[in-house]
RNA sequence: GCGCUCAUGGUCUAGAGGUAGGAUUUUGGGUUUCCAACCCAAAUACCCGGGUUCGAAUCCCGGUGGGCGCACCA
């Protein structure tokens, strides 16, 4: 049977296959923008979680969790209610929708629009008599249109679904920074939902308005920005750096370029931005994509948000969309804890420095990572079409099952008890085995190859003799024969490389 | 949100005013000493609501969802 490498096969296996599912509810229609994780993709999302929790611990981390609903004026002193409800002018007769501030600059490019209630935007275009540029018809009133979900909490009092998860950990600050010893820089991170009311979400789980993101914080002092002895360890890492200069001259490739000498170059400010850039994709680098696929994009100045000093997105090029930000790292100054600080009237100067007379308001660099296209990414750039068969090649870190075992048939008594015995003794050493006896061996092989199963361990006749079963590697399909106690160091290092 | 277009088993699709066919998948059984083999048996579908009609999965209207273009995407 021919497999067609195409996009279409590999979108059918992402549902086959129990990755991904939706619009989720699909069995009342589904609603755009949100979807769910089958069991295949809750396996790959939980094990990318945690190896990312594993590495973030050795690297002095520590991990909060906040609520999701929030009251309104943590937005509005994050500066989200201000910047995330858009004014909306709509045709009365085509229905053709436009942002009225926008739309006032172009019409109007000497007049001062911002700063202007809903009440003067209308009142202006009613005096200069503008009209909807489609179909030439009168405008309707000025609605806002509210990318935050908004609901009420107790009676009547209004809150949101955060649209980020970085603010809510910003209000951890007093705590955080004496449970962390006045440690300074603190390295805080926060996995959880976060939700955007996209006005036509598309591309699948790109664009979701119900999200995972995966966040980290460094609270600094503006000397330590600078000098961060972390910089030192891994000034020489080379990453894709592509500066919106180049951008600018319409070049699409980006510099591999070593982190001193971007900082040198001054492509770079700060070395403890240097390094939120190469921790971003250290992370990434552990779950298996090709290199090629990546490269970190800078923001325009005019593309960065509100909070923003420097921004840079770490992008993975695909088939089906194109370059996709997977991961966000900003320089966000001291405005957060500035307007927090304002807006609670809390204190958020600290003493940072050996000085303890000199107290600043520490500095936050923010790593923010979009778990579900993480996750839509790795499968996209992992999946290839061989010879008659799918293999996703996953990385055995974040595979959904890293093992399977088969026994070569089922009508063997003995042989199943083995396979059996096997996969639960694997199971116990904490290795995801997955077990399977029906169909052929060769069905059961491809099976597991779509899933991205690195491994698979089938016991036959002579296994009853010698307790010797087969190990068959994914990418090559080679098999080994090894004894039963060799199977999770097996698992772990690889098979032993062929000599040819 | 607008315009165009599409919606059939889990997946991929054929068909079309007279209630659905294939491939694959799944399940049970047989066979099988390593890469989607074979045999037997079975299961599963016309997105939702309304209208036209003797009869609608098919035609019409509305909704929902997908694709493309525009707008939106801090």
């Amino acid at each position: 049977m021919k497999i067609e490498d195409n996009i279409e096969t590999f979108n059918s296996l992402v549902k086959r296959q129990g990755f991904v599912w939706g619009p989720s509810p699909e069995i009342y229609g589904g609603l755009a923008g949100f979807y769910s994780y089958g069991p295949a993709g809750m396996a790959l999302k939980n094990n990318i979680i945690s190896l990312f929790r594993k590495e973030l611990r050795a690297l002095g981390f520590s991990e909060v969790e906040c609520p999701i609903v929030t009251p309104e004026i943590v937005w509005e002193a994050s500066g989200h209610l201000e910047r995330f409800i858009d004014p909306v002018i709509k045709c009365k007769k085509c229905e053709s929708i436009f942002r009225a501030d926008k739309f006032l600059k172009e019409q109007m490019p000497d007049a001062m629009i911002d700063g202007l209630s809903f009440k003067e935007m209308e009142v202006l275009i009613k005096s200069n008599s503008l009209t909807c540029p489609e179909c030439d018809s009168e405008f309707d009133k000025i609605e806002d249109y509210n990318l935050m979900l908004k609901t009420n909490v107790g009676a009547g009092n209004t809150a949101y679904l955060r649209p980020e998860t970085a603010t809510t950990t910003y209000l951890l600050f007093n705590r955080l920074s004496q449970v962390l010893r006045k440690q300074y820089p603190l390295k805080v991170f926060q996995y959880g939902k976060a939700f955007r009311n996209e006005i036509s979400p598309r591309q699948g789980v790109l664009r979701m308005r119900s999200f995972d993101q995966f966040e980290l914080q460094m609270f600094i002092s503006k000397e330590q920005e600078y000098n961060l002895e972390d910089f030192n360890d891994i000034k020489h890492n080379k990453l894709p750096l592509l500066d919106w200069r180049l951008q600018d001259k319409n070049i699409a490739i980006p510099n591999q370029i070593d982190l001193e000498d971007a900082i040198e170059k001054k492509i770079l400010k700060k070395p403890a931005y240097a390094y939120c850039l190469y921790l971003s994709y250290f992370l990434i680098s552990k779950l298996g994509y090709p290199d090629e696929v990546i490269r970190f994009r800078q923001h325009s100045p005019n593309e960065k948000a509100h909070y923003a000093d420097d921004a840079w997105d770490l992008e993975v090029n695909t088939t089906q969309f194109g370059w996709v930000e997977i991961c966000g790292i900003h320089d966000r100054t001291d405005y957060d804890l500035k307007r927090h600080g304002k807006y609670s009237k809390q204190n958020f100067e600290v003493s940072m420095d050996t000085n303890p007379s000199i107290k600043e308001i520490p500095q936050i660099l923010e790593i923010a990572y979009g778990i579900d296209r993480i996750i839509y990414t790795l499968l996209e750039t992992n999946f290839n079409v061989e010879d008659k068969r799918i293999n996703l090649k996953l990385s055995k870190n974040v595979a959904p099952n890293q093992v399977a075992v088969f026994p070569l048939v089922k009508n063997k008594e003995k042989i199943r008890l083995l396979a059996k015995k096997i996969h639960r003794g694997l199971l116990q050493n904490l290795i995801y085995s997955y077990y399977d006896e029906s169909g052929s061996i060769g069905k059961r092989y491809r099976r597991q190859d779509e899933l991205g199963t690195p491994y698979c361990v089938t016991i036959d006749y002579d296994s009853l003799e010698d307790s010797t079963v087969t190990i068959r590697e994914r990418d090559t399909m080679t098999q080994i024969r090894i004894d039963i106690s060799e199977i999770p160091m097996t698992i772990k290092n690889g098979l032993p490389k062929i000599k040819e």
